[in-house]
RNA sequence: GGAGGGAUGGGAGAGUGGUUUAAUCCAGCGGUCUUGAAAACCGCCGUACCGCAAGGUACCGUGAGUUCGAAUCUCACUCCCUCUGCCA
């Protein structure tokens, strides 16, 4: 959520930043915003003229020796009156601020200098390509077609038991999830400096408004009959972890990482990626928080994306890195780096990990606060990023290690948590 | 699931309708003293909002209510603890 007292002092410089995310009428509702403000804090100083009066009035009264006497009833009857106008003014009051949260709660983050403006992917910038793309002597499957030859992945049973965009993994490939799961963990935590936590995956309302799910994307969740969600991402039991606190700056930065289940409805992805396990209702991923002071998240978003690139290197999988529009990213992002891996089947590069610097967002609407060296309470800023999505991972694994002979070569760093070299 | 108890500022803990706009202790910060430190003593020490400021307002788990006035009374909800049942 964007700081209010912010747009106050710069409303044109956030009408531009907000126009540049392609916002429908930014314009006129970053103008009922502050005309809705300007009226609120009018409101608020009624108000609190009304209850001192009542609250000086009611002292007289408490002190009043004779309650039966005129002047003691001429009180009652003032503070009486003082008492509805101030129902009145609260009414109005609450009125204007559920408009003012309303609208802060659309509105997405305000993009760093460096992203560059444009309405959709069209418009990202590929930063660099890493890895040789291997060439293959014969026609590369599809890793459905891997997994259905070497009766590795069964969709059809998965279908029977959920319905579409669920998938069954058999024998070694449910053992390659379980290998890519630990191998990332250990990586990060080892080599990377992450702490590694194991949360829930059902959060409440207040979670899922924290990270900035709610209240735009209700669609896009899955939602129990208790009034849980089921996380689209680690991001969210990961990040709401600092709600509602205040942090003392010796123990920044925060560095987190967990392996979970995400769930996503995919309303609005009817017929993208319907075949194979590209977009499923639930995948695996391994996310990487961090949590640190303001000044240091740009730094902070680096190394983020060197840990997520660390895991394609060691992996030896052809990746590239991706720089997104204003228009491409994320609602909470000010800043996103993709990394898209290489899928030879669709001879293309999809993504398998988002970073992301999300500033005072979140923590703006979680009130993630942290205790400043002279003990000031400030705004924490969040980045989150996949390290990696664990589905995508193993496509881009069958695919990329294929042998014409139908086999699957096992990287060499999995091959220690698999036991074997190859499976067939 | 059943029965009972509880939720107060970083922590501990008083307060059950009107000098409590929350006592006191611990921790923390600043100072005096000291060669330095400790001890002792003095001062400061929750959050948010409004206001140029002086100052004001709200917040005692959350939400509603009673009252001229609520941390204190009423109702609902959430969470925690103890006992108990069932169960991974």
């Amino acid at each position: 959520m964007l700081i209010l007292k912010d747009i106050r002092k710069n409303l044109d410089f956030f009408k531009k930043k907000i126009k540049s995310r392609y916002v429908n009428n930014s314009d006129s509702l970053l103008d009922s915003l502050i005309s809705n403000d300007e009226s609120l804090r009018k409101n608020l100083e009624l108000q609190q003229n009304l209850q001192n009066k009542r609250n000086s009035i009611s002292k007289a009264l408490g002190a009043h020796k004779d309650k039966g006497s005129d002047d003691f009833k001429k009180l009652s009857t003032e503070v009486t009156e003082v008492k509805n106008e101030i129902n009145k003014i609260e009414t109005s009051i609450s009125n204007l601020k559920k408009k003012i949260d309303e609208t802060l709660y659309t509105l997405p983050n305000i993009p760093l200098e460096d992203v560059p403006v444009a309405e959709d992917e069209k418009g990202n910038v590929e930063l660099k390509k890493v890895g040789q793309i291997k060439k293959f002597d014969f026609k590369p499957l599809s890793h459905d077609e891997i997994g259905e030859r070497l009766d590795l992945i069964d969709f059809e049973t998965a279908t029977e038991l959920s319905g579409s965009r669920f998938s069954i993994l058999k024998k070694d490939l449910a053992k390659l999830e379980r290998a890519l799961v630990n191998f990332m963990l250990d990586i990060h935590t080892e080599e990377n400096g992450y702490d590694e936590y194991n949360v829930p995956i059902l959060v409440n309302t207040k979670a899922m408004y924290g990270t900035g799910q709610l209240p735009k994307f209700r669609d896009d969740q899955f939602q129990t009959n208790n009034d849980l969600w089921l996380i689209p991402t680690g991001e969210v039991p990961l990040t709401n972890m600092v709600a509602n606190k205040i942090t003392k700056y010796e123990k920044l930065p925060l560095r987190y990482v967990a392996a979970t289940p995400c769930f996503r409805l995919e309303a609005g992805s009817a017929g993208k990626d319907t075949k194979g396990m590209m977009r499923q209702h639930q995948f695996s991923k391994v996310e990487l928080v961090s949590i640190v002071q303001p000044e240091f998240r740009e730094k902070e978003l680096e190394k983020l994306l060197k840990s997520a690139e660390r895991i394609l290197e060691l992996l030896k999988l052809p990746y590239r890195v991706m720089l997104l529009s204003t228009g491409d990213m994320g609602f909470s992002a000010e800043k996103t780096y993709d990394i898209e891996v290489w899928i030879p089947s669709q001879e293309k590069y999809r993504e398998i990990s988002s970073c992301s610097s999300c500033s005072t967002f979140q923590s703006n609407r979680m009130k993630a606060r942290y205790k400043t060296v002279d003990n000031k309470n400030e705004l924490l800023a969040t980045l989150n990023g996949s390290g990696l999505a664990i589905g995508r991972t193993i496509i881009a694994i069958l695919e990329n290690y294929q042998n014409k002979d139908g086999s699957i070569e096992i990287p060499l760093v999995l091959q220690k948590y698999m036991s074997k070299k190859s499976i067939s």
